[in-house]
DNA sequence: GATGAATGAGTCTTCATTCAT
DNA sequence: CATGAATGAAGACTCATTCAT
């Protein structure tokens, strides 16, 4: 009968304290990258003092991970997209969809590289997120394979080519070259990688492959 | 004040001096990577003094960037491959050039992403070596358009989309994955991307994209 | 109203907190030696709130203070071991009952050294042990000197080196040499001890020392 | 023909700066004992950076392990006393010179102790030292045994029951005991180790111990 | 040209203790 | 009585770079 939820005042204190912890090192991650963030810089920015940041955190890795989750969420949910009926249109808004996440957090993507370069914890991390991008790619090959609409090819490995052409382009457009961030550039990379993914699945052309054996 | 003669026995000390620092920052910077390789530990490599280590290089990113020129140049050269009259060979040939020069120097491959994260100097340097490849990519992609055999496609954009796919993938299974390096890891990468590029350049579907401004 | 009757239940509460966090903070310090011994993880054992700590110790020094206590009630009672009519049985005896409560715990003793050494409360704490044990030592000569069968040295001092003998032999075989805390290593501690300290009290040579006053 | 010999200017400033560091280590160590002694105090002590430090010795323990080698060999010295003709003296002018090592660097027996609890590196170093001392004393004992002069003793355990003895005590008296530390405490010391090792050594009884297993 | 001693800024992490609830 | 969130001081170690010799 004792209700135990009414949150205490000393939780709701707690918790709108992790709140802005996490707010902080999302912030300093995204704008120092990986490296350069100090967990100085994210108490500073949180306004508590710097060992409370091992409240929250178990380490600097540990913070890392906890901002990236929210992240990692929201590409999930970006590919969650509508089944559209259209095959160009469904690529086209899968891949919007997807360069929707990159452009909200330019900064985090390159920590997230960063990261994974430095601590194994992270490319862990990173090579989770991937492999549900991946598996999602391979799996809708399959089907359209399946249903005789694309041609003989291995499913598995043309999804990492297909993932990495999307990851690297975003990459390289929308996180380091700040310049391509706009409206228009979105659009452009759009437009450019729905029309490769398009032809690369779909495509045919009078010459295919030589025999299997090169 | 017989100073003049070419080949100066202590230039000759120097050449060999700074020929033994470029090496050892080479392998140093091959085995550690970008962050973890110390000054000291090129230097011991090096046999030389602490010190020496500057009068070659202005600092590390100098260094490193003198490494990486000549690996640079290896992917020059590489891009200079053979035009064959084949199309899907050309693309397959061309691309087996470029895996290969990953497939040499994996460790710098990577030292490459994580100095181009961490030093704007190396960005600057990475952004040059792929800009050279994009724009092999690109005039192919023009020439062929000229001669009627490539829908009309962005061929700027298109390259970029292909160059990021080869450079992604070829570094994820390459140089994060140690696993796939192996010969056969390498004839798939080429296949798949073989496979990949020449469709989305060649290939042509019963529905090609809608009005141009979607 | 009702507020003296005697076995309150918050009293009573308060009691079983403190029994259990006394214990905890026994097996703690047992475990991990002084310094390694937090108050987090002896609240952990307890499993009360951290703050709960300050409520039944002043410090961590308090704490350990309060868990040596019984520890040197233990020493205190071995002590009064009965009184053998046999000289060699007597210290037999006093000694193994001394080693006895080495062995029982040997983290404690440990952690008493350490103690000793990183705070001035427990150097006191165990100065005031050891006194006990040397008054006894030294009480015991005088009678026997008194008795005719000791020869004419100084009882303090030698209770002194004597208690010395014991302890630190005692320490060093059977607290940091864990190895001879076996039965053996026991038996084989009280019958060098009891050897020395039966030659060295009852003792005589054909050459007494020299004159007083060296 | 070429002497390298002569020290140039910069090796004499190096040894003087490693000297002045191993110097304020020393003081370092002597004054605050092993945990509360810093780099930091011992840079500002030798007045030098920080990093300095890491020039002359690869940890704080490696620092501590450099300064106690010389108090090691003060001992190791003062073992090779002079062969007295009287077994009293010669027992006497041994403890003499081993208490006076003591003497000189309580504050450096004191931080051995300490570090040996908290460091195995030093531990072992502790070992190292007593395993010298106690070796001597048993070939000593051994050596009278040989001659008949000792009764039938385990001379291994017998010496390390001596060697406890000397050392708690002195430990305890000098060290601890500030106030013990005078020129009269050393002597009582003395006489009264003296007394008690002659006595347990040579010393004989009308009872010898009791059947051998007890 | 070569040396190598010296610098000193930069960072994570632990933990005893307090105090508002 | 009990809680547990918050504090903040304290300390070891690395390494790129300089400069007197």
């Amino acid at each position: 009968m004792t209700d135990d939820r009414p949150p205490n005042k000393r939780q709701m204190q707690a918790a709108a304290t992790r709140e802005r912890m996490l707010h902080a090192a999302r912030e300093v991650f995204e704008q120092r990258g990986y490296r350069a963030a100090t967990v100085g810089a994210i108490t500073s920015a949180a306004d508590t003092a710097h060992g409370t940041f091992y409240l929250y955190f178990k380490n600097k890795d540990d913070a890392f991970a906890q901002v990236m989750t929210s992240v990692g969420t929201e590409l999930r949910d970006a590919q969650r997209s509508d089944p559209a009926n259209d095959r160009w249109q469904g690529i086209e808004s899968a891949l919007r969809a997807f360069l929707d996440v990159f452009v909200r957090h330019p900064g985090l993507w390159r920590a997230l590289l960063e990261g994974m370069l430095l601590s194994p914890a992270i490319e862990q991390m990173w090579l989770e997120i991937r492999a549900r991008f991946v598996d999602q790619l391979a799996g809708g090959l399959e089907r359209e394979q399946g249903r005789g609409v694309v041609r003989a090819l291995d499913t598995r490995q043309t999804a990492l080519a297909m993932a990495s052409m999307a990851e690297w382009y975003s990459f390289t457009h929308l996180v380091l070259g700040a310049e391509h961030s706009t409206d228009k550039g979105i659009d452009v990379a759009v437009e450019t990688l729905t029309d490769v993914w398009y032809h690369a699945a779909y495509g045919t052309t009078d010459r295919t492959r030589p025999a299997a054996s090169s």
